[in-house]
DNA sequence: TAAGATAGTGACTGATTACTTATATTCATG
DNA sequence: CATGAATATAAGTAATCAGTCACTATCTTA
């Protein structure tokens, strides 16, 4: 069991910072997030955060290197390896889903910091996240055109939208209950309608 | 044109308030709206505020109540006439997209509002919205079924999170983007793929 | 084990916040 | 048109926030 001593080198101290402020937002909202509720939440002091992050920014900032590097390496893994397109997206919804139950805290600070008017740079960082997502996204749906599990009319911008806007409903529908295990449930349920209104006819 | 006189009677003074935090909601973070911020936007003091709302909390509870009953209404009065249930779930739609073009600060307060962890009035009244909308929907999604337009074996909540959840990746998009009006083009484009997800097949 | 480097403490600061209140202005009505 | 009620002002308040800093404790390594 790795114990907790006080005394952390930068490097592990910062990424306990990070994942204190994705385990906050768990059951707070983002913008509510202090940074002594930080320090308290890891058992230290305010002022001790300022000596590894230069300001509350870029403890943000962090955060949201911190989950677009996780979502996106999973959502890769996930579709690694699965040669058909639809297999692959429905792994990728899966795996998608699988993140959020693991980390709730994820999707809300994403979703704060696009609501933040300001580009600051954490907000940059949630749109490019989006933005390779969407990237992906389209790569397996065109793949999937030629493969001819996926209509070849479809209109491969507006799945890719839909993809991540079904996602996000999920996560309002989790936000609304509070009951997140349930996703795991209705993910299957909801990527079955999306994934008919996408696949080829038989 | 209606002039604004400095001295208006309570019930407009409490319209005005609700409707500059919906317009400061436009483009500002609902967290990040003030007081002295809403009071400067209309001419006012900040004090005056506490004449017509006891609490800050109050005030955004009106506001809820305002996005409800306006977006209800809106999609009550689409859906109104229209035989088909498919093609008034269609005109719900997009009065639902008009009205996020028209009020961009309504979608930001509903989510902000759901974002927050403690059970506040204003966070109820967002539930209940969502509620309200979904038992709409099924309505429709049931009748459809019976009516041929949507395959019998639909799963109907499913499809009502779907359809909420369309929307909501059309507000995440015009979030990234910061293009609101390519809302109306991107619409019936999701739409269709949706449509097609739920519809019988002929 | 001594000494320099690194990490944490605790008390602080100025800025900002929601909310209060004494006073002034405008409105409504007889 | 006078008077009481309703509404707005302006200058507050206490609380909370991010960020600072002098000092202390711990770690590393020579």
């Amino acid at each position: 069991m790795n114990t907790h001593p006080k005394y952390l080198p930068a490097k592990e101290r910062q990424a306990v910072i990070v994942e204190a402020v994705i385990d906050l937002a768990r059951e707070k909202n983002p913008d509510e997030i202090t940074t002594a509720a930080i320090a308290g939440h890891m058992g230290l002091t305010q002022g001790a955060l300022f000596r590894h992050f230069p300001t509350k920014a870029s403890i943000w900032q962090a955060v949201m290197v911190w989950v677009s590097e996780r979502l996106l390496a999973r959502i890769d893994r996930a579709a690694k390896g699965v040669e058909s397109p639809l297999e692959a997206m429905q792994a990728m919804f899966i795996a998608h889903i699988e993140f959020v139950i693991k980390h709730p805290g994820a999707p809300r600070m994403l979703l704060g910091e696009l609501q933040r008017a300001k580009p600051t740079p954490a907000r940059h960082l949630a749109t490019t996240l989006f933005q390779r997502y969407a990237e992906r996204l389209i790569l397996h749906i065109e793949q999937g055109k030629l493969n001819g599990e996926l209509q070849p009319s479809l209109d491969s911008e507006a799945a890719a939208t839909l993809f991540v806007g079904t996602i996000q409903g999920l996560v309002v529908q989790s936000l609304l209950t509070g009951d997140l295990k349930r996703m795991r449930d209705d993910a299957p349920r909801v990527f079955a309608i999306y994934r008919r209104g996408i696949e080829c006819r038989t």
